[in-house]
DNA sequence: TTTTGTCT
């Protein structure tokens, strides 16, 4: 059906009926093939017997006949090839051949025989009497299993190839069209036809527009529920992604989702009518409305959680017995024997801090010794239960200390200091960050089985990520939070590390002493100013360690030039020279600095060797910054390294193109399509160079970045620096940065805390049933009556508290144990 | 209006 619809749309398809001979070419990954086909029929001419057939194909055996719809195509590389479109199984028609088919390596279980008989009773309509009327088969006397084999393969084979015909006539990549059907299996032609806004909640990478182009296309009206319904859940999504907030309020998604409806079809609609949408996600439990403050269902339910289990924790406290803790401060001399060092009081008080809490955070800036107190945490805790650091001897057990980051770099950082095995929290969890906008439930039975777990970086830990993490801490382990609250906040919403440190219940110890650096260091000295919201007065006056250079957007350029050419002539090397920059556009923007730094670091002579890739050269002795994670290569998202060389497949026509990148020792090949991969580092963002540090980091500020500025990116940037920092651009941008405190996220992290930890557990049941948070099952209708969201209090912003929590109450979001 | 993370 689907297809006569498509032929007739598209008079100029061409049609093709052939024999799949070899499958070329398959992606494991996603339905994209390439085939080669005898070819037996055609609308238009072919000189040869073959041809070669691409396209996105769910089943497709070889041997089997097909007819593919679609057009021909002159490949650059590979020449005149056909592409599909859409296709369909040419079903055998003919007896002999039905009985063919059916006996063949399609059915296991089904032999000459059994096939013989079955055509004997439908004849040549076999095939479509059985796809369309299974039920049929029970007449034949046939074993279960051989019924199950012939239906399953024949209309299991229906629904894919359907969808994926489908699925490819909606415009989706072969990507999309693999994830969408894995997805929704068997449902996905009724999802695509009745409820296309269920790729938007359901599929990562599908907005709203795209499922509502969908919707238009299957007559769904501008107004129907379920649009508006779409739109405005899409729209608390992404003001709460955009801004980091965990909630936003009413006006704003009100606004957010007029427009957003508006503009995907040109159909007015009353604000009425939207407002009255959003009561019923709030009725149906999709949002939770309290205090006038709009939430994802997902975002309100991580903050309880994380609040409740954190109280878990805290109720069963660390019981060392008695001897071990008196043995604690002799080990810990033993071990800065052993390890070479010499704690300091603030870092011996974190450290044996750490073994007598079941949850401790510790806090500081960069020098304050984190990784030294890790080292050391981890090798005191393993002399008190004496445990062996030697992965050889936990072949079978799990490792019982678990050192974790959120990004593979941070974890590949912490696997160096203290060389034991770190991994990212993701992979800890196994999250596959596959599907759909909340796919927090994944994985939600795993328990860790480890006895102490550190996880550093913490602010960059978001509020779903660390609910994730705490559900699988069983209140056996101890957990150790490790990071810097002044950096960046996290990317997906929340502040989840400051909010922790802001409730004075959790044991923390912030470390505010600089091992590292001399304590007349001038860049801690600004770092520390600029935390507390000063720019000091000598700020522009240059330092034995800094200095200041005003000019405007343009000048930006050549300032950087003339510094890199002095440091140049000065021997230093410019490995150790970073230039930073809070965004990529204008003028004095990252992708433009690149370009001016690679021709003046670098230049094109007339024998470089370069490749072109992504609008960007890549020549031998390049700085480049590495993307993703690649963990098979040990390098990762945000490490730099060096182009020490290129190999071009028009020199040598064996060879396909490739560069090799240096990564502090570690060479790793590149194949062209690799390259997107990297990106010139001359100058790289402040959010990448999180986490690594530089001797002279070079850093522009100008107004133009005004969006971009604030504390902590200032704070960030400026805390790269090791030994030198040069500071330039308008002095109002560092103003600017230092004014806008960025960490102030609007969330209810601290408030569940302080909630949840206010309440002793005796009376927390009762405390609970009297306030209004718990409505009682008896009064449930009198309460909701009374309770009920309408689209005037939306307007008038008096939405009272906790309205589509169906009852809900915090004890619920408690972690089972 | 801009930057940023993870996985198969």
């Amino acid at each position: 059906m689907v297809n006569s619809q498509i032929q007739t749309e598209n008079s100029q398809q061409q049609i093709l009926i052939g024999k799949i001979q070899a499958i070329f070419f398959e992606n494991s990954d996603n339905f994209y093939k390439v085939l080669q086909v005898k070819l037996l029929e055609a609308d238009f001419t072919w000189p040869e017997e073959e041809i070669v057939v691409t396209g996105n194909f769910a089943n497709l055996s070889e041997g089997e006949k097909y007819r593919f719809f679609g057009h021909l195509f002159e490949h650059p590389r590979y020449g005149k090839q056909f592409q599909a479109e859409n296709y369909q199984t040419e079903l055998p028609t003919q007896t002999t051949e039905i009985v063919n088919y059916l006996a063949g390596e399609n059915f296991p279980g089904i032999g000459q025989k059994t096939a013989e008989r079955i055509v004997k009773v439908f004849g040549t309509a076999t095939l479509t009497k059985l796809q369309q009327d299974p039920a049929s088969l029970s007449q034949l006397g046939l074993s279960k299993k051989q019924r199950q084999t012939l239906i399953d393969n024949l209309t299991n084979t229906g629904d894919q190839q359907q969808a994926v015909i489908e699925l490819n006539r909606f415009g989706f990549g072969s990507q999309l069209t693999a994830r969408i059907y894995e997805h929704f299996q068997k449902e996905t032609l009724a999802v695509l036809h009745h409820q296309p806004y269920r790729l938007a909640f359901e599929i990562n990478g599908i907005g709203f527009k795209r499922a509502d182009r969908i919707a238009e296309q299957q007559q769904i009206a501008a107004d129907d529920p379920q649009r508006l319904q779409a739109a405005l859940y899409q729209s608390v999504y992404d003001l709460c992604h955009n801004t980091g907030d965990t909630y936003t309020s009413a006006p704003s998604v009100m606004q957010q989702a007029m427009d957003l409806l508006l503009r995907s079809r040109r159909v007015t609609l009353s604000e009425k009518q939207v407002a009255d949408q959003l009561v019923t996600l709030a009725a149906d439990g999709k949002i939770v409305v309290e205090k006038r403050r709009i939430y994802l269902r997902h975002y309100y339910e991580a903050e309880w959680k994380i609040a409740e289990q954190i109280k878990t924790l805290l109720q069963r406290p660390v019981k060392l017995p008695e001897k071990k803790v008196q043995a604690i401060d002799k080990l810990l001399t033993e071990i800065a024997l052993q390890l070479k060092i010499t704690y300091g009081a603030e870092q011996l008080q974190a450290i044996k801090t750490a073994l007598k809490n079941r949850l401790l955070l510790i806090t500081g800036g960069p020098g304050t010794g984190k990784t030294t107190i890790i080292n050391g945490i981890v090798a005191l805790f393993a002399a008190v239960h004496d445990l062996s650091l030697d992965a050889n001897d936990y072949q079978t057990d799990e490792f019982p200390i678990v050192l974790a980051a959120p990004t593979g770099r941070a974890a590949k950082k912490m696997s160096e200091t203290t060389g034991l095995p770190a991994v990212t929290i993701h992979r800890l969890l196994g999250l596959n960050g596959s599907d759909g906008q909340d796919n927090y439930q994944a994985n939600e039975n795993l328990t860790l089985a480890s006895q102490l777990l550190i996880v550093d970086e913490m602010s960059m830990v978001d509020t779903s990520l660390f609910e994730r993490l705490l559900a699988a801490v069983p209140t056996s382990m101890q957990l150790i939070l490790v990071g810097d609250q002044d950096q960046l906040p996290s990317v997906g919403p929340g502040q989840v590390f400051a909010d922790l440190l802001a409730c004075e219940k959790l044991p923390q110890i912030r470390l505010e002493k600089i091992y590292r650096q001399k304590q007349s260091s001038t860049i801690i000295s600004l770092a520390h100013a600029i935390k507390k919201g000063i720019l000091p007065a000598d700020f522009t006056k240059n330092q034995f360690d800094r200095s200041f250079i005003a000019c405007s957007e343009h000048q930006v350029e050549s300032a950087i030039s003339q510094i890199i050419l002095y440091a140049q002539k000065k021997k230093l090397n410019l490995n150790d020279v970073q230039v930073l920059a809070p965004m990529y556009r204008g003028q004095a923007g990252i992708d433009h600095l690149n370009v001016i730094l690679q021709n003046l670091v670098n230049p094109k002579g007339t024998k470089t060797k370069e490749l072109v890739a992504n609008q960007q050269s890549f020549r031998i002795g390049d700085k480049v910054l590495h993307l993703v994670n690649s963990p098979e290569n040990n390098v990762f998202n945000g490490d730099i390294g060096q182009i020490v060389g290129i190999n071009l497949a028009q020199d040598n026509p064996q060879k396909p193109d490739q560069v090799i990148i240096d990564f502090d020792g570690n060479e790793v090949t590149y194949l062209r399509k690799d390259l997107t991969k990297i990106k010139l580092a001359y100058c790289v963002s402040i959010h990448k160079a999180q986490g690594s540090e530089f001797k002279l980091v070079i850093l522009p500020l100008v107004n133009m970045f005004h969006r971009m500025l604030n504390r902590n990116l200032l704070y960030t940037a400026i805390t790269r620096a090791k030994k030198m920092l040069i500071l330039l651009g308008q002095k109002e941008a560092f103003q600017t940065a230092v004014d806008h405190v960025s960490v102030n996220r609007k969330t209810s992290l601290l408030e569940r805390l302080s909630q949840a930890l206010r309440v002793k557990q005796s009376q927390q049941s009762i405390s609970l049933s009297q306030s209004s948070i718990n409505h009682g099952q008896t009064s449930i209708n009198e309460e909701t009556t009374k309770y009920i969201l309408t689209s005037q209090l939306i307007a008038n912003e008096e939405i009272d508290p906790l309205i589509g929590m169906n009852g809900l109450k915090p004890i619920d979001f408690k972690h089972k144990n």
